[in-house]
DNA sequence: GATGAATGAGATTTCATTCAT
DNA sequence: AATGAATGAAATCTCATTCAT
């Protein structure tokens, strides 16, 4: 248990982890595959790692921080402000994309996340039609595509952001939300 | 001329599951757990739900029914567009945080949360950097608590929206939710 | 669960427990499926028998009646004794036919009865390979599939009497019959 | 480097399930039984068999395999033939004797196997009474309870040899063994 | 350090039977 | 008598973790 010299078998582990996690999901991944993977055995994944949970941190935590190490390197960077935010979100997507299925993984059954989409889309369209009437105060008529975008990405970040702050926080968390929000509805 | 079926009967079932998903979580609840909350026997449960899963998805289901409907009449409602707006928001935040419990037991354990947590609240902090310099294009300077608000709303929202779409639609949603961050970015 | 005054209902239901039971297998058929095919309700059932191991005692014991009253007629009839054995045999191997599933729903798994039957032939071939030198005392050659039946025949019903003798017996059982088997091949 | 896998483990289990299958039947045995006979933890017993069926099988299997070599050494051996039928009927009834807890176990509950019993003795005596005045072609009388022991001996073998065909071989193999006693009454 | 056999706790679900109506 | 909802005991098998080699 106690971390041993050998850079490799670490990596090697978590790489194994990584694949075997993001493709099966975080319980139906057993100990003995990833271990097969790394074409080691079973009793050496202990030898690196405590347990089955945190042997799934280290290997999140591996990527979260290749991804902050882009995106540190950018905020130092010298870039216009423009331009780094738009290297933000393209370093941002490509990251999601790579790291997704571990992030499924995290999350409980899909068919469990299936309810939440289909309630989710019923949601959006009230809330579409809710807001359809809303003047915008400034400007051009909107996408629609990106109109649903956004609420989208509001309903599902208030949401997960409540859910993930820890209970104690929760009411701060939400007083700050629906004031943000409350706020931009009139008038930004 | 049997004991008839009691009409309250899985209504009372999915008040006690709700109460102890809540409470425990999917996997730490025992099926055991909630008949006994519920006032009856284990077996009664398969009476009315066909398994674990399939009570869960009714407890939520019928959180979302109550919450929907709520937005429903709104969204039916005569009131200015500015009032249903704000009373949207206070809907949401009021149910959201009435079921977060349930919302939670659907998420993986906390602990792994709480990694999530931790490296998104470093990903803000260079986003806030990142951004900082960007001069709004209009307006007076904005409340930092409520901009972190805004990006953690956004990067959540992002996350979670390419997360819990269907994998074959993953790229079409990464797209979309791209462009229309980029869209906003560069003015609105 | 006293034996009520209906005299239909007890022959429909050991009528839909014949189908059912010989369908399906003992450990397989469900009480409710009997009930349903019977047009009744599960609890009916126990108006009539005991327990599930009742109706299928009863529902065994009733073709055996069946069978056995034919036997009975032949037996007490005045035919050639030549005809009677033959009608004898007729008689049995249709009933047989007939009640097969039954009696296979009283024996274990059929997988594993493959397992006995497959040990089984490889025991008839050793033993046609160790009689087949014997020469008969008298009499011409014998046709080989029925000599191979008639070590079948005997293989199965040494071992099944066996099996069904009461534990207190066995042992006079075995004598009887292996002296029965003995006496037999030394000329008969 | 590992607890190396025990060769001696298979077969002292299968011990403990020959002895605890044929005590208490298949349906009664738990694997906890077996094990704690065995003198190892539950789960050991799957690191050698799939599930309890095949825990079943294997034990059968096993005797069988001893018993299939005693007879084919039999087979091989140089001895007159008589002498060896002598002796296959010896081994035969005597490894009977040894696996007929066994063989118990793998039929249905006693219980049934005694409504078995009581109407075959009721059938072995109506055949003895058809028979009683068939004449045997050749000879002197026989001993009557040899005579029973050779009905039942018949009886109980095509009973169990037709219940054991393969469902589609079950019309074949009636026809071979009622054309076999058939021929058998006529005079052989 | 590595191995992989051994461990054993643990929870869902089924279904015969009961019994309130 | 009939109904069928309610009961609840019961047992397999899995798999993370340990530990003898």
């Amino acid at each position: 248990m106690a971390r041993p010299r050998d850079k490799e078998k670490p990596a090697q582990i978590i790489e194994a982890a990584f694949a075997v996690f993001g493709q099966i999901g975080y319980e139906a991944t057993l100990i003995s595959h990833i271990a097969g993977r790394a074409g080691i055995s079973t009793g050496t994944i202990y030898t690196y790692f405590k347990d089955k949970k945190d042997l799934f941190r280290a290997t999140a935590q591996d990527r979260w921080d290749r991804f902050l190490a882009q995106i540190g390197a950018l905020a130092d960077s010298r870039e216009p402000a423009a331009i780094r935010l738009q290297r933000l979100i393209e370093i941002g997507f490509t990251s999601l994309k790579d790291a997704l299925p571990l992030l499924r993984g995290m999350l409980f059954e899909s068919s469990q996340m299936n309810l939440l989409q289909g309630n989710l889309e019923r949601l959006y369209s009230l809330i579409e039609k809710i807001a359809s009437e809303q003047q915008r105060p400034s400007q051009h008529a909107q996408d629609p595509r990106r109109r649903r975008a956004l609420i989208k990405i509001t309903v599902v970040g208030v949401l997960f952001s409540v859910a993930l702050a820890e209970p104690a926080n929760v009411d701060r968390e939400i007083r700050i939300l629906q004031r943000a929000l409350a706020q931009r509805l009139s008038g930004d």
